[in-house]
DNA sequence: GTACTAAATTGAGCCGGCTCATTTTAGTGC
DNA sequence: GCACTAAAATGAGCCGGCTCAATTTAGTAC
């Protein structure tokens, strides 16, 4: 990968029009998990339930402490959920990509948010309030169901990463992240695995619960030993087997 | 709190007989959060689809890494969620009461169990395989969205446990836990809330992170400033609100 | 009361990673 | 290519808490 005048190698996504049309939508909400096994009709009634909206990168969707009054999918672009904490510091808790849900709502047991939500990039996302999201649940009971597996499977992750911050070092937590987002986000590349989303130092720091000088030192190690490529805002994988083989192998 | 002779000060639990009575067994099955709201009639139809266990105290209920095959629920004692980290270490997930449920099922999203329970003081568990509790599901739709709440509440908390781990000093961190376990487990005495389940060092120090001698030295600490009182197994909060402003609200 | 022992305590050296400060540079606009 | 600047990198001192080792003692059995 060689840059004649450096410019990003992360695509721009300032494509003109809206990127919030019916076929996006119903291809994004078809892919969340919890409307699995639905029907093309019931997938469209639960449509009309939807609002989209178009969020600058950025900006917030939501804000930390407000009420949880919606559901939101991402239908384009990514999601952050940052958790401000009372220390002055940020927590990453998750990076949504297209398909994923996030906010809350009272009747799934949220009270507020307990995060800001905000466009990591150009975002289109659908809302979904609680009368509307009610009235989907009792048309649909396979979706309360898939919501209890769902959330389940982020309760585990998350005491996962009580396990990561409990007893892994630093190097084994950023390898750990950069192998989950070249999963979720990773382009297939000649050269490896570009994480096709905006992601800089900082961003890897508070999701890894460090400094953003350690994570810079760390991926400085990483790209020494050829294990990585990256600049401004952006990292590719060079060798992902490598990376876990002396990173996440060695225990 | 005077002993004449050293003892501990916790009730002794080796009670003669089966402490899994039916009616014992109905009071703590209504309490548990997604029978919430259910009538008498439906809680002795699902109190059929239960088995009952007796566990000794320190024995295994389940194995980490064994098929999710069970829900459970405890009755009279109290259980405790051990995750054994590869590196050696033990995580102290939760401390169970009566009337909370453990263990998982595969429609719930579950396969394996990520971590070992253990009975902590000699326990009574009322246990349902996964037939059971689909139909109990099936019965009871309201049981499902109770669900949900109660996961999307543990997800909370394990997010929130994340936040301490990320930016909280041992100290914060330990006086977090034991006001908890005075809430949860407290007894109100003239000179204290006595923490009426077994609680060593090493619990404290696997539930907040941290090494049994740290937990040892900072309790040291709070004993010398008479905030609480121990002994071996046992810890006695002489005054919460005097720990809490002191090693909570300093922030 | 004595004997016992595992839980709790204590001492001390070590170090991973933090904070603070400064410098370098990737990537954009023109 | 030049100018700019915020993201990334680098240096260095500091310390919270870990690990290891040894000692003390709470609580039980008899």
């Amino acid at each position: 990968m060689k840059y004649s005048r450096r410019t990003t190698p992360l695509k721009q996504t300032e494509i003109q029009g809206h990127h919030c049309s019916v076929d996006v939508r119903l291809e994004k909400l078809s892919k969340v998990a919890f409307f699995r096994e639905l029907q093309q009709e019931q997938l469209d009634k639960i449509n009309e339930h939807f609002r989209a909206a178009h969020i600058q990168k950025g900006e917030p969707v939501y804000h930390q402490g407000e009420e949880a009054k919606q559901l939101f999918v991402v239908v384009h672009g990514a999601v952050k959920l940052i958790h401000h904490t009372t220390e002055g510091k940020d927590i990453l808790m998750d990076l949504l990509k297209p398909g994923e849900y996030f906010g809350g709502l009272p009747v799934l047991g949220d009270e507020n948010y307990a995060e800001t939500a905000y466009a990591q990039m150009t975002s289109c996302v659908l809302s979904i309030g609680a009368v509307d999201f009610e009235q989907v649940l009792h048309a649909n009971p396979s979706v309360a169901v898939n919501l209890i597996e769902i959330t389940t499977r982020r309760l585990k992750q998350a005491r996962h990463r009580i396990h990561q911050f409990t007893t892994w070092p630093v190097e084994k937590r950023i390898t750990s992240v950069l192998l989950m987002m070249g999963e979720k986000f990773g382009e297939d590349r000649k050269d490896g695995i570009l994480i096709q989303v905006p992601f800089s130092r900082k961003d890897l720091a508070d999701m890894t619960g460090t400094s953003s000088e350690t994570a810079s030192r760390i991926m400085r190690t990483f790209q020494d030993e050829g294990l990585i490529r990256s600049g401004r805002g952006w990292v590719a994988i060079s060798d992902a087997e490598k990376l876990k083989q002396r990173y996440i192998s060695d225990g």
